[in-house]
DNA sequence: TTTAGCACTCATATCTATAGTGTGCTAACG
DNA sequence: CGTTAGCACACTATAGATATGAGTGCTAAA
């Protein structure tokens, strides 16, 4: 097991004192005295014994105390040690392992499939779900077309690896026929297809600059239809997904109205939100931000517990539960796993 | 002025006294004493007259008093009497009014349009904007289109009014060549175009039960294929678009919880949502469910501000604003009016 | 019809006493 | 030296007593 700063002084016994304080916490809320923990440790001793012990543990950092005489609560440090080396995964239930299957499956394209994980997140957890929508440098470009409208307006229609679609109507100066039309989306194809939709524009970027005296002006005019379409693409529906945000109304633990309007707004906002899962994008497994350490106000009081989905091998998004601090990180982290897995193989199969 | 069944009994001294009371509670959220309404109402008279009126005005039913020795609040009833009756309407601010023209500004589709008339109504009444994406009754069918990607795969376009682009892929038992795409869709355009959304539904099925028969197997492919998109048109994305919920979190009256917690969940599950805004349809102007009289639980301590919104003189859905009970209805109601009717504006130009 | 006066009700705030919980410290024990 | 028992202390939570203040309803008089 490795070794951190504070098991210095912390030792085998205390860790596992502290252990069973902070399951014994997060099951029943309340801060956990000496008595309870002599009581519920299962080893013979007496409460004072246990008091000395949890004087180490607080001078290590790990619990605190509300007040006097009030029990021992974990500190965020606490909770760290506790997620870092003491938890035992408590793997899902035959039923919720069904249930999320059938709830991701596949079939469905990039969006959906995210959706449908963010739901089954929050069902499962009983907190809010959270899938960023895959991100587009692992969504291979697939088809181009353009359909003409009634007068100069013209349909872009964009088709991608994960199986969405994406159009936005254009409105051009210029005139085109349809074989013009059929030309251009025949050139896109052919040169893009299969390429990422990040590197697609980067090449039309470039082509756009370096070649622009060649081509003709039809095939200038698609690559900067193509390019429109794909700087628009972003925005098209916001970025991750959020289901059962209501469930963190029910936490007592979160009941301050000010500071759940705040997460509530947080949420809404998204982009700080975002900000915060691109961090998640690099780690490998299960990552886990505890109260302050998101660095993100209004989390301060909750926990992001998250985990990468991939395509491929690639990581492709990001996707999580938010909760608050004193949640059953037992069970939420293997759901959190798990979810991850049947994504990545959601999206797998559909290539 | 009409007469309903209690101003029998309210002579209109009473009912002037009632306007202020509302208007103070509005203002303060207090119970208003005798004392206070003497004091507020300008005319000269001791607070023992008062209390005279206010126990009629008690009697009849339209304010009552939370405990013995504290002031009067207004019920239900005395909402009711006071928005129609009693309301002093005040027009929107030069400022708000700019505001509200930009933001609803020509050049976008029904559902952007709709998005941010609902961002606009959250904003200036600092409440809750709800805003019912025009229904499908009201938008006119103009093209259809269909594309053959990979495999056995169509990719089907619909192009309606309000400028909005649906789309959907569609998995085809049988393969068609393009020319027989073409033929489809020349032939639904053809048929259908300028007709409405739901008259277009209906028709299409009739023709596939009659003239089946009569018809090669490519035309009945294109209208079951037609058929499968206007089904699933509607679940698009939810029909209502909501911003600003999370005002609602401020308000002292809505601090309870749980029941804040059903309300948002309501706003989450849209079906009964719908349904009410439903009713909205046919009235003309402004209409206003003032707590239970929505007959919707969640919306029991929430006033429901709504107002029809059109193009070319057909209702296409409804707006308004959700918030507490105790809201100032001199302000909110021109501003649900005036959004209905600047959105019914940029609407229409677009036809 | 309006008003003044008075008794009454009830929510709210303040204080007090008390019980309960849990701690830290010390001294004793094996 | 680790462990334990005992005790004083700190603090919270709860309930009861009490006072305060706002506002009412009623009555009788102007």
């Amino acid at each position: 097991m490795a070794n951190t700063s504070v098991d210095v002084a912390v030792n085998e016994r205390a860790q596992y004192f502290l252990k069973v304080l902070i399951e014994h916490y997060i099951r029943d809320g309340q801060p956990v005295g000496s008595r309870t923990l002599a009581r519920d440790s299962g080893m013979n001793l007496s409460p004072a014994t246990i008091r000395n012990v949890m004087s180490d543990l607080e001078e290590a950092g790990l619990i605190t105390s509300p007040h006097t005489s009030a029990g021992r609560v974990p500190t965020v440090s606490g909770y760290r040690f506790f997620v870092d080396f003491l938890v035992s995964l408590r793997p899902l239930e035959k039923s919720e392992m069904q249930q999320m299957r059938q709830q991701i499956a596949v079939g469905a394209d990039g969006k959906a499939l995210a959706a449908r994980a963010s739901v089954a997140l929050s069902d499962l957890t009983h907190m809010a779900g959270l899938v960023m929508i895959p991100r587009r440098e692992q969504i291979l470009f697939r088809q181009i077309e353009f359909v003409p409208l009634s007068g100069s307006r013209i349909l872009v229609i964009l088709v991608t690896s994960d199986g969405e679609v994406q159009n936005r109507v254009i409105e051009s100066a210029k005139r085109f026929t349809e074989s013009q039309l059929t030309q251009a989306q025949n050139f896109l194809t052919l040169n893009y297809g299969g390429q990422d939709l990040e590197s697609m524009r980067a090449g039309l970027l470039k082509e756009m600059q370096s070649t622009r005296k060649q081509m003709d002006e039809v095939m200038t005019q698609a690559i900067e239809l193509a390019g429109l379409v794909l700087d628009n693409s972003d925005d098209s529906d916001g970025d991750f997904v959020l289901s059962g945000q209501t469930n963190l109304m029910g936490f007592h633990d979160l009941s301050d109205m000010t500071m759940l309007k705040h997460l509530f707004d947080s949420f809404a906002e998204k982009r700080q939100i975002l900000h915060l899962l691109d961090h998640c994008m690099d780690a490998e497994g299960v990552q886990i931000f505890i109260g302050e350490e998101s660095d993100y106000e209004p989390f301060d009081n909750c926990t992001l517990v998250t985990a990468a989905y991939e395509t491929d091998g690639n990581v492709a998004g990001v996707l999580g539960v938010v909760g608050p601090t004193r949640m059953d990180y037992n069970k939420v982290i293997p759901i959190v796993d798990v979810t991850a897995k049947l994504l990545s193989m959601a999206l797998k199969t559909q290539k």
